[in-house]
Formats: C-alpha cells, sequence, structure tokens
DNA sequence: CAATTAACCTAACGATCGTTCGGCAGGGAG
DNA sequence: CTCCCTGCCGAACGATCGTTAGGTTAATTG
C-alpha cells in the first residue's frame, strides 16, 4: 500500500523549516538551509511543497487550529466567566511553552504572508481574540471582573501570556507547572478577581 | 558655519528606515527600497551609513538608550517601590505608543544584528529588566507586592507592556491616556496592590 | 583664486535568492 | 515484462541582493 516513510520527509521539512524560521527568521532562511537540514537537495522541497511562502503557511495555520481548538475546548468544560479564563490562559500558555518553536514563529512572521494567506491567519487570530474578549464581558457583565476596556484586557492578556515563549526553557529553573501557575494567577489578578 | 540641512538626509534615511522595517520586516527590506523611499539611489546611503546593519543597529540602538535612561528617570522620581513600578509602566507604555516604529522594530529584529552589535543591544535590555527587577524585589521585601518568582513577574509586564505597539493607533477608539491609565492599573494589580 | 569636501550619482561587481526543467532510481500494479 | 508514480537529483534560470569603484556637482575654506 504505502511506505512507512509515508510522509516523513515532509514532517522533517516543517519541523526543521519551523526551528530555522524562528532562529533566524522567514526572510534569512534559504531554501538551501532548509534542504541542508532536512538532508535532502533544495529542488527535491518543492516535491512536498509549492513554495517556501506554502511551508509558513502551513506552520501558521497548524498552530493557530490547534490554539483555537484547544481553548474553545478548555472553555468549554468550565461553568463560569471565571473558570473560563483561567482555562484559557492555562491552555495558552501550555501550548506556548511546549510548542515554543511553532508559537515564535506564529506570533511573529505574519508579515511575510502575503494576501489571502495572510487573511486566513488573521482570521483564525480574530476568533481566538474574540473568543477571549466574549469571556471578559461576561465576566465583566456577572460583576465578578473589573476592567476598563475588554479589547485593551485582552491584548493584555494575550500579549503577556505569549511572551512566555521568548524566555522558558524546559531545562530552565522554573517548571512548566509553577510558570502556567503564575501566569493564570496573573491574568485572573489582572481582570480584578481576588484569588 | 554649517548647511542648514545638515543631517538632514542621515535622519531621514533613519525614518524611512524605521518605517519600512517595520512595514516588511529587516530582512525584506532592501537598500534600494530604502533609497527610493528617502528619494535618493542605493549608492547615496553609504555616504551616510556603513551598511544596512548599521542602520538598524542605530535605530535599535537610540531607543532602547532612551526607554533606559527615561525609565531611570522615571524611577528616581518616586519614592516608594509601588510609586516606582507605576512610573516605570507609565513611561514604557508611553514610549512604545508614541514611538511604535521605533519600538516594534526594537523588539522584533534583534535576531537581525550579529555578534558584537546584538551584544550590545542585549546588555542594554537586560539593564533594563534589571531596573524593573530591582524594584519588584523590593515590593516583595516591604511586604507591598505579592508575586511569586520576581523574573518572571517583570517578563510578563515588560510583554504585556510591549504588546501595546502591536494594536494602538493615535487616531483609534481609545486615546494614549486612557490607554496608559489601564496598562498601570494592571500591572499594579499583577503585582498584588490594590488600586 | 585654487583646493577641498560633502553629497550624490551611474554602473557594475560577485553572490545568493526562489524556483524550474529534465532526468534517474526503484518499487508496486497490470 | 512493461508502465507508472513517488521521491529525489544536477544544473541552471532570471531576478535581486548588499556593496563598491569611480566620477560629477556645488558649496565651503584657506
Amino acid at each position: 500500500m504505502e511506505s512507512s516513510q509515508q510522509g516523513s520527509s515532509r514532517k522533517r521539512l516543517l519541523d526543521v523549516s519551523a526551528r530555522l524560521f524562528r532562529e533566524l527568521g522567514f526572510h534569512a532562511t534559504s531554501m538551501r538551509d532548509i534542504a541542508r537540514a532536512a538532508g535532502m537537495r533544495p529542488a527535491s522541497i518543492y516535491h512536498h511543497f509549492d513554495s517556501k511562502e506554502a511551508i509558513l503557511r502551513e506552520l501558521m495555520w497548524g498552530f493557530l487550529v490547534e490554539l483555537l481548538s484547544s481553548a474553545r475546548d478548555a472553555a468549554a468544560r468550565a461553568h463560569d466567566a471565571r473558570g473560563r479564563l483561567g482555562a484559557i490562559m492555562r491552555t495558552h500558555i501550555r501550548l506556548h511553552a511546549t510548542k515554543a518553536t511553532l508559537a515564535f514563529v506564529a506570533d511573529t512572521e505574519l508579515r511575510a504572508l502575503q494576501g489571502a494567506a495572510q487573511q486566513e491567519i488573521l482570521m483564525l487570530r480574530d476568533r481566538y481574540e474574540e473568543l477571549l474578549q466574549d469571556v471578559l464581558r461576561h465576566g465583566v457583565e456577572e460583576g465578578t471582573m473589573h476592567l476598563g476596556d475588554v479589547k485593551l484586557a485582552s491584548y493584555q492578556l494575550l500579549a503577556m501570556g505569549t511572551g512566555v515563549v521568548f524566555w522558558w526553557r524546559p531545562e530552565g529553573r522554573l517548571s512548566l507547572e509553577a510558570v502556567v501557575d503564575q501566569y493564570v494567577e496573573a491574568a485572573l489578578r489582572m481582570c480584578g478577581i481576588a484569588t
């Protein structure tokens, strides 16, 4: 039927591309760099992807879809606004920490996508922001949260949370769980919820 | 003595470079792009700068020096940890909002600098982080602030604050003062200070 | 006046870029 | 066996890159 190596080169290309895009940036990474790191020749990449941009597109799209669905699932399991905020933040930090390479690329290289591809990604990001903003709005209406502008607060929360990709390393001083907890607590405090 | 146009081309080059670096990214901006936007030929840029990287270096260095000195001044005018935290955050948001183009480039293009130039910038950033961490440490020791890990908290505060460059526009819905206030309040809440 | 210098130019350098073309090996299908 | 498809390759395409060499102009200086 199909080779046991099915898709292994493709996956390796995605892996090394993500790593190089993070280390050097999309535009500073050449197809020759990617080919070398994946153990093949530049021309061979085009058997798996239409273009360099298509690689970036798939990386970013994959991460954002996972981020969005994880957040939806987590929020659905909680019963009130406070629980949903905590669940979303917990998922956000976890995913950004454990998939830091992908998260970094997704958060940094939006400019490198063109036209429709960029719009697709922006749509996913907007839906993600709205998910959080809905929770915050409910919290304010319930009276459990106290904030000024809801959109502004969502930008504050997301910028803070996304920042974990810039410094956390699994082999570092702080464990993932400790880090996640402090981020969740910071989020709750920011929204005027005592812990 | 000296021409009234002294340095005007140089300044214009820095301005258009910052704008292009923000819009397209450093590596996606060519010297020809910069020259066209500044109204001169590519070769003429080299009368004012040694290289494309030298332009980025000057942009980033200039912004970080101003950021650091502004924060020091602001912190020195306050009398306790809480006041110093508020002053630093206020300055941080103000500067990132009013000089969003420079701030964006300084926060995004560190990878594009090489070797010693990158180290110089990292040193400035480290000093800035330490300034904030000292304030947080004092606040915890005084008992006015309640946080887990101080370094982690500083990363949270800075990531949150820096995020203002990604969305705020002067012609937008929220005034600079309203935005600054909400960021400062968020920072104080995050550190366990009731307002 | 002559000499110098700042500011800019045209033209081109070698390098590298993303991508394409045509082909080759090899395993499964008919 | 033949045919075809997958995966990869060498070689090269035209374009663009950062940068430089060498010159022109106009203003300043001694």
